[in-house]
DNA sequence: GTTTTCCTTTGACCTAAATCAAAAAGGGAT
DNA sequence: ATCCCTTTTTGATTTAGGTCAAAGGAAAAC
């Protein structure tokens, strides 16, 4: 799904409107496994996946990684709270595939939103389809099982588990790989 | 905090906008212990609190009640999805002491939001900040244990933990009630 | 092809927190 | 003060899932 489109999925933009705003987006080729914002980094870029995907990490003290969220095609990538906010990433962001990805940074993003009233509500209305997802997955670990849960991913993402090694899966699931493994039989 | 403050603390309204978007609200008493929206309606309702506070909670299957989130003073309150997406609330939503509550229908804030851009504006702000809370609660949950969950539970929420019946907080970190009594000592 | 590296499965054991059950402590109402 | 009802604490036991360790498999590198 390129930009344009899920634009229109969304709201009707004229043709005009949809040319300016893509305008300020740039398309880039990004290969596998490349970091796009490390732990501690002011993301300065919001991403939307037209081809590949990613997911966002957390690093415990330990060195384990947590995986917090995936991204598939066609939706918007990024450390949510670090670039709305321009505050110190949590996270980290990676791409799991070659991708083909829109970039835009903070200032040309909230100059889209000053400009066009449409835009604004576009940015509201991702907004409130991502909390209503994180709410799910919060649900998903807080009084599910382990079995449910995977279920739960199964539903949400369900292109996206057999594309990502067992362990990325597992620890966004709040498990163990040794666990999930077990499940799957 | 009453509405005024709370919209100019994040947006600066004229007097003129100001006064229009606060009429649309109605100022309502809420006693203690009211239910606001059961589990399979469509809320029609969003609530912003002047005093007092409320809870969501999901019921299980077998009976019991896990709170999902604490509203205090100065928020909004809401079953998102149900509201913004006039979709079936998987949640309860009640007061927990006596409130003085802002409240206004879906139709009301669609009007607001097509009317103002500002508004929508300060729709996109709240929803963000909801969602990194959100993201915050699922850290604490999926990777912390039970002592520091308790922990993020009195920063986030300082005021509002010992107010609340200790059922109410045990679930809403996911875990019993005998757990956290023992956490506390 | 063979080797190296990464990823997944399996097994044995352990532990944090759940469950079940009952006692203790508060808090209103009369 | 006493009684009733709700909330919290304490104790004993169980269990889901974690940890540690090693063995298979699969895919990439040589």
């Amino acid at each position: 799904m390129n930009l344009s489109d899920f634009l229109l999925s969304i709201i009707a933009f004229s043709p005009d409107e949809l040319q300016d705003i893509t305008s300020h987006f740039e398309k880039e080729n990004i290969p596998k496994d490349t970091l796009l914002i490390a732990q501690g980094q002011i993301s300065k870029k919001l991403y939307f996946i037209e081809k590949g995907m990613g997911r966002s990490y957390y690093l415990k003290e330990d060195g384990k990684e947590v995986t917090q969220w995936f991204f598939g095609v066609g939706k918007f990538m990024s450390s949510v709270d670090s670039f709305f906010q321009q505050s110190s990433s949590l996270y980290y962001l990676e791409t799991l595939e070659d991708s083909v990805i829109y970039s835009i940074s903070n200032e040309k993003m909230d100059l889209l939103f000053s400009k066009y009233h449409k835009m604004e509500k576009l940015g509201r209305l991702v907004s409130i389809e991502m909390l209503t997802k994180v709410v799910n997955k919060l649900n998903a670990i807080q009084f599910q099982t382990a079995r449910e849960r995977y279920d739960y991913m199964l539903a949400e993402f369900p292109d996206i588990s057999y594309r990502v090694p067992l362990g990325h899966i597992a620890s966004y699931l709040g498990m163990t790989q040794e666990t999930l493994s077990r499940i799957r039989k």
